[in-house]
DNA sequence: CCAAAAGTGTTGTTGATACACCCATGT
DNA sequence: ACATGGGTGTATCAACAACACTTTTGG
């Protein structure tokens, strides 16, 4: 889908290929896209620059590499500077390298995305005094650079994912009821799902521990509460399972 | 699965995260994994290496980024040099960046991948001087840098999309059999499929144009020729279609 | 005739879908 | 009482697996 074939005539550039440069790239960075599910949306944490020629826009979470670093733990590095949060549910989309995504320099970015739970992030936030702010998936503004882009790509990255393997569970709570989870899969997917077809299907995959606990304080019957069994996970991964809703 | 909780302390590094140091990268290239299809057997396009330590031994065919090119376009032109193919079906994988991937320099190399049909490449091939090869994918050899993790990985994706477009019939000629198509996908999935079953349902895709067409010289019942119909192609993906098999 | 692959038919099972319905709880 | 979501039951339909079977062709 991104790259079937394009008409660029390829023997223009294939004369100068011989002169090996790799000293024009100027620079490269990594950013990256923060998941949350919050009251039924899910939702993006933005960062705002307060320096260069983007001050005041909002952007992707970015930062480089250290010496030495793997540019995974970079990444992971650079959301914990940010969220106090670690071990996340962390993956890397693509390098994003058009000429022109950055003015007047060659820069280009590795892009990953993580899922986190909202409820950590409120309790342990706000270490780093950068203004951050969460956006519905439907309401972001106009981003710097291709930060929309790289959004949009990782959007399709993660409706992919979600109907392979169960990463969902990461925007959830540890404990959470069969219709908070339907409602993911909604949001995500842009879906409707039917509710008892929805719990019958997922209860039959025996993912879910059913656990002792209710849901409380709520103005109706309350729902029995599940947690992910990443046991049961690891056995069905290795024969393969489906996830489409 | 590549990046779930590492157990790395962040907090180790985050101190020195303000020094920002974009310089401490040696160089970006490209690696392509090259797929095709023959005699019921997945391969995969090897070049040797001639110049530098590793001479002599086989990898992924590599390549570097002109100036104001795109990589993608870096990427077409790198494979149309070896093989004088030009719009290939040809996908990022992701950005391989270990820092002692190669050794005593920070390099970091873009994978991709591509599928390519045999008959086309017997044909046109040789224009350039470097030794290839073709091998079969379980009889690589021991290559040069992590290009072996590089396969592995590209043929991760290759299973995983192959289930979700029909992007394997890039692998076979424009005219094949239901039989060929059957094989293409039990070698590339590793599985055994039910020769009746298997007609059933890729006929009921709609996905195949039946041609007037027969096989010739071959001493059974000659079968019926197909081909892809990319027009049907673009309307069911709209809609969203599934390739389990 | 036989071998080899092409191609069809049949049957039982599973799982998805649609939708009607009852249950528990706070206001 | 009633709104709200929790949760169960069931009839119908489509897809799939398993496997027996017939057809065509070259040698």
């Amino acid at each position: 889908m991104e790259s079937l074939s394009s008409k660029i005539d390829l023997r223009a550039t294939s004369e100068i290929a011989e002169e090996i440069d790799t000293a024009i790239i100027d620079g490269i960075t990594i950013d990256c896209v923060i998941f949350g599910f919050n009251k039924q949306n899910l939702e993006v944490l933005l960062v705002q620059h307060a320096e260069g020629e983007s001050i005041g826009r909002w952007g992707l979470l970015g930062g480089c590499i250290n010496t030495k670093e793997s540019i995974d733990h970079a990444a992971h590095r650079i959301v914990y500077e940010l969220t106090n949060l670690e071990h996340l549910y962390l993956e890397q989309l693509k390098a994003f390298t058009d000429p022109g995504r950055v003015s007047f320099k060659r820069v280009i970015t590795i892009g990953y995305y993580t899922l986190l739970n909202r409820e950590d992030y409120n309790i342990k936030s706000g270490l780093r005094v950068i203004e951050a702010k969460w956006y519905k998936i439907k309401e972001v503004p106009d981003l710097i650079f291709d930060h929309n882009e790289i959004l949009r790509f990782s959007l399709m990255q993660l409706r992919n994912r979600v109907r392979q393997a169960p990463i969902g569970f990461n925007l959830l709570p540890e404990k959470f009821t069969l219709l908070q989870l339907m409602h993911l899969y909604e949001e995500i997917l842009g879906i409707e799902l039917d509710k008892p077809n929805f719990r019958r299907k997922i209860l039959h995959m025996k993912l879910l521990l059913e656990l002792e606990e209710k849901q409380k304080a709520v103005s109706h019957r309350a729902a029995k509460l599940y947690k992910f069994d990443p046991e049961v996970y690891k056995k069905l991964t290795e024969k393969g399972f489906n996830f489409e809703f």
